[in-house]
RNA sequence: CGGGGUGUAGCGCAGUUUGGUAGCGCAUCUGGUUUGGGACCAGAGGGCCGCGGGUUCAAAUCCUGCCACCCCGACCA
């Protein structure tokens, strides 16, 4: 058999090395995870980029319920005197806004935008609905798509509509609400190291990053291959800036009308950017096994000759009746090595040979997309064998990024070396800081790089900020950022 | 909003400099042989060359206006 030539298989996709956005660019489109509309910024996710998203959908949806959150749904159209009520909450969304300005060929008293978030119409409607402590707390998620006119789009990683949950909750106390919030972000890192396989830096943003409106925004902060940063999710503590704001009241155990404390979360189909990102080799997708759609793809070898598609359609149903997603690819149309070259673009995470040599011997050949590898597993308790192989797919694939993103982390003593090795190669910075937006922002002016998050895992790293020479008693993590 | 690029068959592109029958690869269809890393042979179909105006005997090609998308920056999940 002829060895394996890395350029015969990257023949459609340019080489992350070469060009990262350009690899981006090429792995969606070739593994058909989305399309261009008509319309720019806005993108058709087709089945395939689909069924990731529907997956995720299930895991959160499943542990959001499990914490004893209900979803309901609020309208997409919200008046502009509902938008303007929080101060810095318009002034942060205002320029990046769609407006519906006519219906029909009447032109609207008011015009109505669509929604860039809910916060503001979620807020009117629990106004009218809380009268009483002992109504709360309120636990209510919604699953939707935003829309933030964006001047440049990026498939999943920013486009102008874009579908994710957004959590909306009222608590009786400032503790309840703090504890809510952070509970909420710790699902978000959950998901992402139980389904994603990427390991996140977890804590709160700056005040120049945090949410247009909140008290305090925590994050979850995965790194690329390429050393850039993404905002992978994001909890709100909006204390009662907007339920003062849309005077949403109750009487509580004393007697007396008080505010409720308020949290927001979201997390976004980006997430399957960051995946892509993360994961991805030179040859497509990988995907987690437990984010795949498809997880264990058999290919037939010679399947004209007799037994071989019973004989596979056996193992099919074995896998199947573990729960495995599985497809048998028995189409007639491509050759064996035209569907090996296809799943892996696809990123399948196991692939399965089988043809008359293999089912004589009482083997099966089993490929690794993760790491390439291929062996020979007995046919006899295949299906349990590949149940433990997914997960040890899955940890493998956690540890590697992790070690990636470790690799890519960095400290340094003067900016002059900070600037140098952001260039020279990027990632996650890890330094002292003093607390100072001006500073912060300074560094951004100079570099394009800001402050991701200041990590819950705090390290001393000495009592200077490096940038300003100001005292610094916080560790944050700095990067540029998608 | 600045800089760059691209619009030609379902997809990817060449052809534009120097105007003269609209091409190539993949995909599709027909028949046959194949199948352990993107199979082969023979045949077939498929086009408002982004849109509008102009120059010319003649425009994918030259001039002009517009539109769209992509990439890189500034702003943002």
């Amino acid at each position: 058999m002829a060895k394996n030539n890395e350029k015969e298989f990257v023949k459609d996709i340019t080489t992350m090395e070469e060009d990262f956005a350009q690899w981006y660019t090429d792995v969606i489109k070739k593994t058909d995870l989305v399309d261009y509309s008509p319309v720019k910024g806005f993108m058709v996710i087709k089945p395939y980029g689909y069924a990731m998203w529907e997956n995720i959908q299930a895991f959160l949806d499943r542990r959001f319920k499990e914490t004893g959150h209900q979803n309901m749904y609020f309208p997409l159209l919200i008046p502009e005197s509902l938008l303007n009520k929080e101060k810095e909450h318009v002034e942060g969304f205002a320029p990046e806004v769609a407006w519906v300005t006519h219906g029909g060929n009447e032109k609207l008293a008011e015009r109505l935008c669509v929604r860039p978030t809910s916060e503001t119409i979620v807020c009117s409607m629990y106004s009218k609905w809380l009268t009483s402590y002992r109504e709360l707390p309120y636990l209510y998620n919604q699953w939707c798509s935003v829309v933030r006119w964006e001047k440049a789009t990026r498939p999943f990683l920013r486009t102008s509509e874009f579908l994710w949950q957004e959590g909306h909750t009222l608590h009786e106390t400032a503790e309840e609400a703090q504890i809510e919030t952070l509970k909420m972000l710790d699902i978000y890192r959950e998901m992402s190291e139980d389904l994603l396989a990427i390991p996140m830096v977890v804590g709160r943003k700056s005040d120049r990053e945090k949410f247009a409106g909140a008290e305090a925004t925590y994050t979850i902060e995965a790194l690329m291959h390429d050393g850039k940063a993404l905002q992978s999710g994001t909890s709100h503590n909006l204390a009662q800036h907007f339920t003062k704001a849309f005077d949403i009241t109750f009487q509580g155990r004393s007697g007396d009308l008080e505010y409720p404390h308020h949290t927001s979360w979201g997390a976004s189909t980006r997430l399957i950017g960051g995946v892509i990102m993360v994961h991805g080799d030179n040859r497509g997708l990988v995907m987690p096994p437990r984010l795949a759609p498809m997880q264990v793809v058999i290919v037939p070898i010679a399947q004209k000759k007799e037994g071989v598609i019973e004989h596979v359609k056996t193992i099919e149903q074995e896998l199947r009746a573990k729960g495995i997603r599985v497809k048998l690819d028995d189409s007639a149309e491509n050759s064996p090595g035209w569907k090996f070259n296809e799943y892996e673009m696809k990123g399948v995470p196991i692939r399965i040979e089988v043809g008359p040599r293999d089912i004589e011997g009482g083997v099966v050949m089993v490929a690794r997309r993760d790491t390439l590898e291929k062996s020979s597993m007995e046919r006899e308790g295949l299906s349990d064998s590949i149940v433990v192989l997914l997960d040890q797919i899955h940890s493998d694939m956690f540890e590697r990024a992790k070690k990636d993103r470790d690799a890519k982390t960095f400290t340094f003593d003067t900016y002059d070396e900070f600037k140098e090795k952001m260039t020279s190669r990027p990632g996650f910075a890890k330094t002292m800081w003093c607390g100072d937006s001006q500073c912060e922002e300074k560094v951004k002016a100079e570099t394009g790089v800001t402050i991701r998050c200041i990590p819950f895992e705090q390290e001393n790293l000495g009592d200077v900020c490096p940038f300003c020479g100001k005292p610094a008693n916080q560790m944050v993590y700095m990067a540029k950022a998608y």
